[in-house]
DNA sequence: CTGTTAGCGCGTTCAC
DNA sequence: GTGAACGCGCTAACAG
């Protein structure tokens, strides 16, 4: 593999004229940066990155950091950050945080190989974040708040968009209300819980509402809690789930065992992905601004690095998306004016 | 920003101790290693992998290029990748080739920064790809095809998936009938449009067979590209679309103009993305393999990393998968015997 | 004005 | 347990 310093020999050179005229630092001679230039094609010379950045001591690249690369719903995320990195010139990199502390993204965290990072990731403990954030090196964290002050957080209102969403249940005539998420212990499952918890206090329904959290966001299990749900019998008549994931895990639950949404239970999720739009019965959820949050990560990224001081937090708001998962209880046909207690 | 030399001072021992303690080289005693590990914990220090990579020239990385993170379908086939580089402990980055020759995909590509390759990336040219596969840089193609001893392409069987969706049609009672596409000069869809063709061919429908391509292989495009062919008049009464994006794309154009699919116009689209089942009506399509096909390719890349030998290029099966976008034209109910010519 | 020398960035590893 | 060379490219300072 061909080096600078074999450019630098098949051109009569030395290896800084070479880096000079690969760098277009007008300090070398048309001829000679011609010569030069022969010699790296002719040797299939491509520089090491590496080496550059070492010595530059900036990669002008930031990672965006998602548990799953495989995951849905990061695709619109996506699509901000990207355009927004390539405008400013700013390579981006995707890595994933499966495999824990010896992830790929913990690596990239740690060890000072991009500018920067977007963090969408539940599973990366606050302790390497924190460890990880400094002067040079800011995050942007998607999923959670923690004190630092190299730290952004941009948060999307769950608390509001669950207490929303368990209104629009409740306004629909349901009483017997559950909430079905994973892990307890993660913060934007916390918060979700927490807004359908305060609609059914509003209302008086504290003692109806069931609570469901256990294991991971995903479909499956999704499916395998609302089969949990279906075994214990007492079937809630509405539904909100953790994200449009889990609900769609859940659907089909139901439709497996004849229990049809939204005529015998209704559903709701959140996110609004793609997919929402598209299962049947298109599914009612709370739409987080996606593409937004991304450009606002990658914007806020660039601000960072450029010394700017910043609000520790933002917080996007969401909104309601009707569609057809949700419908009035059997009895409860039409609107039922809400009653604050 | 602490680097080993600090660690160095505090702890009172040479830099190289400091390494070899890091790395659990037992050549260090416990008790030194000890204040060693205290003091970099007390400075927060964090290696910087940049040198460390360049001093051993390995990154223990591959990378995943596609044309687009926020494309659709690579889900799957990132969870083959990613599975298999996991098992490996190796790392994966996903970074696009939006932004041309300047784009992340080539920078990694040439640069040296990952020890491999695997790419989905139409719009990277071959030129560069052949400039960058070498001995230690193995790249794996899923797009194409390139002559070159550094290079593995596993395709998935495009002519005959084609093929077979078009005798589909025909079998159907089908004899108008088009295929839309996107730029000609991409392999993927001249072996798709080969596929369509010979099956015309077969028939003795060539004359019937319309063929469009123009633009990207998106949802946009197909809907724009259907909606020239409804403005044509004329409309056929069968349409294979190069991918299931494409015809999600058209599928909606039909609907804004009141043309029923399947009632009249049939459509199959090509990939199965998650999203084929979930439109309305469900999407016929051709099947590939994707997460089959990138835990081959991370197989296949770790093989010729490891120096063994490979074929240069592997093929996958695809299968038809029908759904409710195909139904008999007008006049043509019950299934026709295929006649060859 | 052209081109060179020399040292740097930071961690790894061989020889002692 | 240490010293020093090394990986490779960048760039300030200097010489021709």
């Amino acid at each position: 593999m061909a080096t600078i310093k074999d450019v630098a020999k098949l051109a009569g050179v030395s290896i800084s004229t070479v880096s000079y005229a690969l760098n277009n630092h007008d300090k070398v001679s048309l001829s000679t940066k011609k010569r030069i230039l022969e010699a790296a094609r002719r040797l299939n010379y491509q520089k090491n990155g590496i080496a550059s950045d070492l010595k530059r001591s900036s990669t002008r690249t930031i990672a965006l950091i998602v548990t799953d690369l495989a995951g849905p719903h990061y695709a619109e995320l996506v699509k901000g950050i990207q355009e927004v990195a390539l405008s400013r010139g700013y390579d981006l990199l995707a890595c994933s945080s499966l495999g824990g502390e010896q992830s790929t993204a913990v690596k990239f965290l740690t060890e000072k190989r991009v500018d920067g990072a977007i963090v969408l990731a539940y599973n990366i403990p606050a302790a390497t974040l924190r460890r990880a954030a400094r002067e040079a090196y800011p995050i942007i964290l998607l999923d959670r708040e923690i004190e630092s002050p190299h730290t952004v957080s941009i948060e999307v209102d769950n608390e509001a968009g669950c207490h929303m969403a368990t209104e629009h249940l409740i306004e629909q005539g349901h009483r017997r209300l559950a909430y079905v998420g994973g892990n307890p212990m993660e913060p934007l499952n916390e918060q979700r819980v927490s807004g359908f918890k305060r609609a059914l206090r509003q209302h008086g329904l504290e003692r109806e509402g069931q609570l469901h959290q256990f294991g991971m966001f995903n479909r499956d299990n999704g499916y395998a809690m609302t089969k949990m749900l279906i075994a214990e019998g007492n079937l809630p008549t509405g539904i909100l789930y953790y994200n449009d994931e889990m609900a769609i895990g859940g659907i089909q639950a139901f439709r497996e065992y004849g229990i049809r949404v939204p005529g015998d239970v209704s559903v709701i999720g959140f996110d609004d992905i793609e997919l929402a739009q598209y299962v049947r019965p298109a599914l009612t959820t709370v739409m987080q601004p996606k593409y937004e949050r991304g450009a606002l990560a990658a914007h806020l990224l660039f601000q960072a690095l450029d010394g700017k001081p910043l609000e520790p937090r933002y917080r996007l708001p969401t909104r309601l998306i009707v569609r057809d998962s949700v419908r009035a209880p059997a009895g409860h046909e039409g609107k039922v004016p809400l009653r604050s207690e």
